[in-house]
RNA sequence: GGAGGGGUUGGGGAGCGGUCAAACCCAGCAGACUGUAAAUCUGCCGCCUCGUGCUUCGAAGGUUCGAAUCCUUCCCCCUCCA
């Protein structure tokens, strides 16, 4: 295990804020095998990017030594989280939250070393309590403190209702670091009340605080906004290999480095020594093939992540035809106008879209431009259409 | 329950009887330039059988030669007061 000042300055990185450095440090200098704890609501199977964030966080925790335990909120699930939320959240069902947290579990060994992960479930110890501890554990907390969050103030300002329920959320998750004995917890920026929640909990219950560390929120492929579904800026861990790719190689620039920050696995002195060779002159495109590289791979395999490589710099940077263009053939019986048959094979929505195009010369048969849309596109013929830069495909029409 | 303000083409937001497929901004797409981008410049950005064609301005009716614009009813949002 590394000493406690590199290993501090690994956790340290790319994280937004640390609660509790103090008790992290001494820890750290005895050699404690640290018990880490990250929840997760089993709402939101499909995940992106910007969830790994945290999961490369744990990882970097069991690359150190330390024991990670990904907890499963299936009981707080059943509550809701209220963070961030402006209204009550409806409780899941039973079954809904068994289908969630499976879909969890097939996709997160991509980031997580899943022989050193340990996946528990907080129904294990919350469905066993009794009224009576719950009324303990309620009482260890007061309706000011609860108060004095930003959602639930809010929404006691504008009278928008907030069920008692919801006060043991945070009440039930600072529970969990009690059960567990955690050392560290990770959570988002919107998780920093519920996280010190349980410092407050461990200590009434003569425990060591843990210490609570969040983590900022990942850009998306704009590089302004968060990445999110609904913004469609995100990569999604099960997109293919040249997706990914070629999704990580749009980002600006200036995110280059956030992200090999809040991303990258490599060693830190590493990632400085590649921001330095780009203030030295360095093509910045070419660090930024590393990254690309690293999450592809992360994601699929090697000889995928280099397959996508080699693809993306054809079909970008040399301007070749790309591999795997698909083959699509069209029956027809008469001859169709151009700005028909793109539409027909689904390259453009419209047929008004695709005169637009042609007017416009975005489109090109078999490497040469169209200049007009009376082009005669023949029959039975394999021929590579292609709009703008990055829409290929082989057509071959047939007479039927 | 009372008072008021709205719903316009992906989002924001003009238009308030004809010159409206509807200003402008953002997003998006294409072209140029590049390092793939970003930035910048240019063009496009309802649909089709591409024509002085067709369908759009919350919904349905109505007035009018003519309506996103006026009237009626309905639906939905928001703000303030109780």
């Amino acid at each position: 295990m590394n000493n406690y000042k590199e290993q501090l300055q690994i956790i340290k990185q790319g994280i937004d804020e640390i609660i509790g450095e103090k008790e992290l440090i001494a820890k750290l200098k005895k050699g404690k095998k640290l018990n880490i704890k990250v929840g997760f609501d089993p709402t939101a199977p499909d995940l992106h990017l910007g969830h790994t964030v945290i999961l490369r966080k744990m990882r970097q925790f069991q690359d150190l030594g330390h024991n990670v335990v990904f907890l499963i909120g299936d009981f707080t699930g059943k509550i809701g989280d209220p963070s961030g939320k402006n209204k009550t959240r409806p409780p899941l069902s039973e079954k809904e939250i068994k289908n969630n947290a499976e879909t969890y579990k097939s996709q997160v060994f991509k980031v997580l070393d899943d022989k050193k992960t340990i996946v528990d479930f907080n129904s294990r110890w919350g469905n066993k309590l009794t009224a009576t501890e719950m009324i303990t554990l309620a009482a260890q907390s007061t309706v000011a403190r609860m108060i004095e969050r930003d959602d639930f103030s809010k929404r006691y300002k504008n009278n928008q209702p907030i069920s008692i329920h919801e006060f043991l959320y945070p009440l039930m998750q600072g529970y969990d670091s009690v059960f567990l004995k955690t050392d560290v917890e990770l959570g988002g920026t919107d998780q920093k009340f519920n996280l010190l929640i349980g410092r407050d909990l461990q200590k009434n219950a003569q425990q060591e605080p843990q210490t609570v560390i969040t983590l900022p929120l990942l850009e998306g492929l704009d590089g302004v906004k968060k990445m999110s579904k609904s913004e469609d800026n995100y990569i999604g861990i099960t997109e293919d290999p040249d997706e990914i790719f070629g999704k990580t190689m749009s980002i600006p620039d200036e995110i280059m480095f956030k992200w090999f920050d809040l991303l990258s696995l490599k060693p830190l002195d590493e990632i400085s020594a590649l921001k330095k060779a780009i203030s030295k002159g360095d093509n910045p495109r070419d660090i930024k093939i590393l990254l690309a590289l690293e999450l592809t791979e992360r994601f699929s395999s090697e000889d995928s992540a280099q397959n996508a490589k080699e693809n993306f710099l054809k079909k970008f940077s040399k301007n070749e035809i790309p591999d795997n263009i698909p083959e699509k053939i069209l029956k027809t019986k008469e001859a169709i106008p151009l700005a028909n048959i793109l539409k027909d094979i689904d390259m453009v929505s419209s047929t008004s879209e695709a005169l637009r195009l042609i007017n416009q010369g975005a489109v090109k048969i078999d490497q040469q431009k169209i200049e007009s849309k009376d082009y005669d596109f023949g029959l039975d013929e394999k021929k590579l259409v292609q709009i703008g830069k990055k829409k290929f495909i082989y057509l071959t029409l047939k007479n039927h």
